[in-house]
RNA sequence: GGCGCAUUCGUCUAGGGGUCCAGGACGCCGCCCUCUCACGGCGGUAACACGGGUUCGAAUCCCGUAUGCGCUACCA
């Protein structure tokens, strides 16, 4: 069994295409087949090559590998041309003279009294009477297409017939000399023995062309699947109307890759027993191209994000890093962020979030600045300062300065005080964090460390005895 | 216009004749946990497009209708 993956390097790797990767490679992986991916290149006009290297790192950074390829169309042009030259000395071809004015003339006219346009055969009728063939002359090669229906089994639709009648002479060789998609395609799966072909819903109304292309070889025909769209949340077809459609920008987003991922992988499938969370190779032990969704289905950025956040809090410090770094400012390292990372990974659903979690860890001391809302709401009343102060003497007195003794030191504080924890509490985020919400503040504390702990509680206290500690307010005497 | 495909909560979906006055997840709302915010726990909101059949019985099978989407290129 061979499957494979063939995008064509006009853009960025579509969301659509990821996840038809991901099918195709969770379908192989779960029959002991081979993932070909192939580069379809072979319109110059819009092909560019950095879009290739894009999707193929979009697919790496995604965790869809391949075992053969790249092969890219651009090489195998000789191979396309000596095809159709075959079919054209077999007859299953022939060479077309007309120009693309004609052409369009005659559809434009055609579609003017309402009628369906189809090519006029007019060329294929001279080959046939036998007029000359002259390969020097521009012109296309077309596939003759027989009337009668042409039907094939879709592992996901079903039994499908189109009838042959309604499909035109299609070009295999274009007039410059390449070839369309629907000649490399078929040549290529030939070639390469792809067994399962799995591709956009797009594709269905082509692949009876491709049929009579594969049989016009001789060659045995894949087994197709046809996987329905991706729409955005307008119900058509996913655009950046809608929000983001690359992968690329789901990483410049901070989602992780293993999210998108899962969250793909349950686009139009799904494990059974209501099992959201699945890593590609628990999906590729019980993965299968027939049992996916026939229906399209809307993305919802939403879902992609809670998904997102449940990895992120599922994930060790270590392996998030490499991905939260680039969203880190400055140069940081893994060591001194390490039990930051620990205590904030589940207090955000993308990388960014959690990089803004992390900047109180990060920043000098002195760049703590107090959120307005909050300093309002919690530095108030004439006994604060001399209650912090209180509060500094008992930290520093606290050894070891781990969770248990910090936390007892303050509440034994708050007792001996006749105030509530809380007093303390909010007011010390304040000063260690600068928002009004964080970890729990006796990690906050022992994350930090004691030294930067007191120096940052120091500076409320000045701040409070200096009278600026409430801004807007009347400050305390 | 022609051809094709699709249609279960707002969204992703389970369901393949009775166990479904339809289950799970996201979102939303409420409660709990609690030093705050998350996380987590509990509860709630909300759907079988419509009309005909077939059948003792239909979300499940058949036929229409409607709606949506795709294709209809010397693009893929």
């Amino acid at each position: 069994m061979k499957l494979r993956f063939a995008p064509s390097p006009t853009g960025f790797l579509h969301v659509g295409g990821a996840r038809t990767a991901i099918f195709n490679l969770l379908h192989a992986r779960r029959h002991g087949g081979t993932m070909l991916l192939r580069i379809e290149d072979t319109d110059v006009e819009r092909s560019r090559q950095h879009h290739a290297e894009q999707i193929l790192q979009s697919l790496q950074w995604l965790g869809v590998e391949w075992d053969e390829g790249p092969i890219y169309q651009s090489d195998r042009l000789h191979r396309y041309r000596e095809r159709a030259e075959e079919l054209v000395s077999n007859g299953k071809a022939y060479r077309c003279y007309c120009t693309v004015e004609e052409l369009d003339a005659e559809r434009t006219a055609t579609e003017a009294k309402g009628d369906m346009y189809r090519y006029s055969g007019r060329c294929r009728r001279r080959a046939e009477d036998g007029h000359p063939q002259h390969d020097d002359a521009p012109h296309v090669i077309r596939c003759k297409v027989h009337p009668g229906p042409i039907e094939f089994h879709d592992l996901i639709r079903g039994d499908m017939q189109f009838a042959g009648e309604l499909i035109d002479d299609f070009v295999l060789i274009r007039s410059d000399g390449n070839p369309t998609y629907h000649l490399s395609v078929v040549v290529d799966d030939v070639d390469m023995e792809i067994t399962h072909v799995a591709r956009g819903d797009d594709h269905l109304s082509n692949t009876p062309k491709h049929i009579v292309l594969f049989r016009a070889f001789d060659a045995r025909e894949p087994v197709f699947a046809h996987l329905p769209l991706i729409l955005g949340s307008d119900r058509k077809r996913l655009s950046k109307r809608t929000g983001a459609t690359s992968a690329e920008e789901y990483r410049d987003l901070g989602i992780v890759p293993e999210a998108l991922f899962n969250f793909l992988t349950l686009l139009g499938w799904n494990p059974g027993g209501d099992r959201e969370m699945i890593p590609p190779d628990e999906a590729a032990e019980i993965f299968d191209l027939s049992d996916v969704n026939k229906a399209p289905a809307v993305f919802d950025p939403e879902k992609l994000l809670w998904m997102n956040g449940q990895y992120l809090m599922r994930m060790t410090a270590d392996e998030i890093y490499p991905h939260l770094a680039p969203f880190l400012p400055g140069d940081t390292n893994l060591a001194e962020l390490r039990s930051a990372i620990e205590l904030n990974k589940a207090r955000g659903r993308t990388l960014k979030e959690i990089a803004a979690q992390l900047e109180p860890y990060l920043v000098d001391d002195g760049a703590i600045h107090y959120d307005e809302e909050a300093a309002k709401k919690h530095l108030k009343g004439d006994d604060l300062a001399p209650r912090m102060s209180d509060l500094y003497d008992a930290l520093e007195k606290t050894e070891p300065f781990d969770v248990t003794a910090t936390e007892e030191a303050l509440r034994a504080l708050a007792e001996s005080k006749g105030v509530s924890a809380a007093k303390l509490i909010h007011p010390l985020r304040l000063a260690l964090t600068g928002r009004g919400a964080s970890p729990g503040i006796f990690d906050v504390m022992v994350v930090l460390g004691k030294d930067r702990t007191l120096t940052r509680l120091r500076l409320l206290i000045d701040r409070l005895s200096r009278g600026s500690g409430t801004p807007g307010e009347t400050p305390p005497t």
